[in-house]
DNA sequence: TCAGGTACTGACCGATCGGTCAGTTATGCT
DNA sequence: AGCATAACTGACCGATCGGTCAGTACCTGA
């Protein structure tokens, strides 16, 4: 790997696991080997560091969001996006984490403005597709627990579950939770 | 309401909202109307700060799962508890917002070791009753999302919801997804 | 061989951080 | 009134922050 894309990797590591206000460019850089001089070479900025490490993620995100807000939203769309999004989460679980939960923080940091409006669109979208409180709830729930659980994983003890198994259980848990009042499966 | 409890109740708003580092001591002082000196005056540092916010939801917290811990975990407990629990919850979203994603990032603050040991505790317990990864997936979930949610509330534009209606639709969305394997409830 | 670009270093900048301290104002008891 | 104490301020400290800059080692194509 390219020293600028370990730099992302690290980057994205820490910004996600100590917060982006907590983790200094010094400290990435001592965790890449390098001086902090070396890191502002490759990124311009602490800032622009963060763009480059979440840019692919947030790309994706908006694409998966757009595509769900044009077409019709029936149950095998509402099941097709579930299984989507979860990959999505899988792939980007440090990004979504970040996002998630620095978001409202870095209230002058221009890509989590991207990042606020993309969650604020999906959150919107499924408002508008449902019309009880506890729908909404549910929603905010799903997005916030699956951010949750897929990092809290690393930093207890707790065993590592492979990603297969995640992928399997974590589609059960969002289908229940997503599913609109009315069509709610029963649990065996 | 005294200086002490406003700058402690300042405090605890903008460490969650905003992230105990990302906080100065500054900031804290400008939006209490005082100077810095002040707020050092009251609390003798930013960490005994963040302690004498947090303190009382630890407690009740940690009086929480002991009670948990020494009693059968009937169905009839654990329908106690889930109530209990989402209670505590809407008393002490932000505490609980501000140990959930940021427990793991304060390393070196005293506090933020009982508050992970304690989220700790309710995990394993809950790992202990259960056997499945599901199961497991599902309290990390409930806790992340449930944390997740009450304070997404107030940064996202959507409208308050009013704590009697939050709490009824929680404790149903709580048990749905705690409630073990087989004995799920179908909803309609 | 040597010019030029890439990758990097260390010294340095102003700003802000958490925290200390001497001194000042306000309050309340005797 | 007088005085202790609580509440608070502003100046200041060393450390660290993000970022700049001049200089250097190294590789590559002409």
């Amino acid at each position: 790997m390219s020293s600028a894309a370990e730099v992302r990797t690290i980057a994205l590591a820490e910004f996600a696991a100590s917060g982006y206000a907590a983790t200094s460019v010094q400290r990435i850089a001592i965790l890449a080997g390098l001086s902090k001089s070396a890191v502002l070479y490759h990124y311009s900025s602490k800032e622009i560091l963060l763009q480059s490490a979440v840019q692919p993620a947030l790309d994706t995100m908006e694409a998966m969001v757009s595509t769900l807000e044009s077409c019709a939203f029936d149950d095998a769309a509402r099941e097709a996006f579930i299984v989507n999004f979860v990959d999505f989460l899988l792939a980007h679980r440090l990004e979504v984490y970040l996002f998630i939960n620095q978001g409202p923080t870095l209230i002058d940091v221009a890509v989590a403005h991207r990042a606020n409006a993309v969650v604020l669109r999906l959150a919107n979208f499924f408002d508008r597709s449902t019309s009880t409180v506890q729908d909404r709830m549910r929603f905010s729930i799903a997005l916030g627990g699956a951010a949750y659980m897929l990092c809290s994983e690393r930093y207890l003890k707790r065993q590592q579950t492979p990603d297969a198994v995640t992928r399997l259980a974590l589609v059960t848990i969002m289908s229940e939770l997503l599913a609109p009042v009315g069509t709610r499966p029963a649990r065996s």
